[in-house]
DNA sequence: TTTTGGTACTTTGCGATACAAGGTATTATA
DNA sequence: TATAATACCTTGTATCGCAAAGTACCAAAA
């Protein structure tokens, strides 16, 4: 789908935090707050209130699912895994996050 | 002033564009037709009611400025070119860049 | 058993931005 | 004097990031 492959590469710029959290997700399951300190981890501040409705649309999306899980330290965690929708809009985001990055060297070049 | 670079860091995320145009006038001056085409020859695709406004911005904050010259081919045109405080903080936007590029690649490892 | 502190999830309201669409103005050409 | 091409600008809408406030659960101290 060439039209779904544009879109991606239109929405990169603004969607690169999306991409982060794909990104995770595809490595181990996570939950909102550990999502929080590995982007930390990275020098990505991000806070609850854009996390939380950024898994929110992704879920609704199909790209992520979730399950609930009991922890020994508090409230129970909302533990979220990436779909096959997600791994395959993943796939096309490394792509277009490579265009970025090869775009922008592009740029500054000649 | 640690604040101002950590402010570059935060909002490079969605600042990308404006990093493309800081970028491209370090090289030479251009006016938003040639914007467009150069931004669309790297495949970032960006439209007028985009770029005019952001282009406004970026002169309102002192880091561009303009000047109009004549064209054989139409209309005048508005050649805007990089002021000193464009250079500075496109210096910090490169050192944000890399941050980002870099802390994406971390994130994808481990 | 009640209170306190820590953890986690959620929602609301605001400001900023990207974009589609429409508008204005200048110049050259038919 | 139309028409086409080029170039700049504005308006309205949808979306997003974020600050701030709210809800809920759990464990340990009072």
């Amino acid at each position: 789908m060439e039209n779904i492959a544009d879109n991606v590469r239109a929405q990169m710029r603004k969607g690169v935090l999306e991409y982060c959290i794909l990104s995770i997700l595809n490595k181990r399951e996570a939950y909102a707050s550990s999502l929080i300190e590995e982007l930390k981890s990275v020098g990505m501040i991000v806070v609850e209130g854009t996390l939380y409705p950024l898994l929110i649309r992704q879920k609704n999306q199909g790209l992520l699912e979730y399950r609930w899980e009991e922890s020994t330290q508090g409230p129970p965690r909302k533990y979220y895994v990436l779909s096959d929708k997600g791994r395959e809009q993943l796939a096309q985001m490394d792509a277009a996050w490579q265009e970025l990055v090869d775009g922008i060297q592009t740029l500054k070049q000649a």
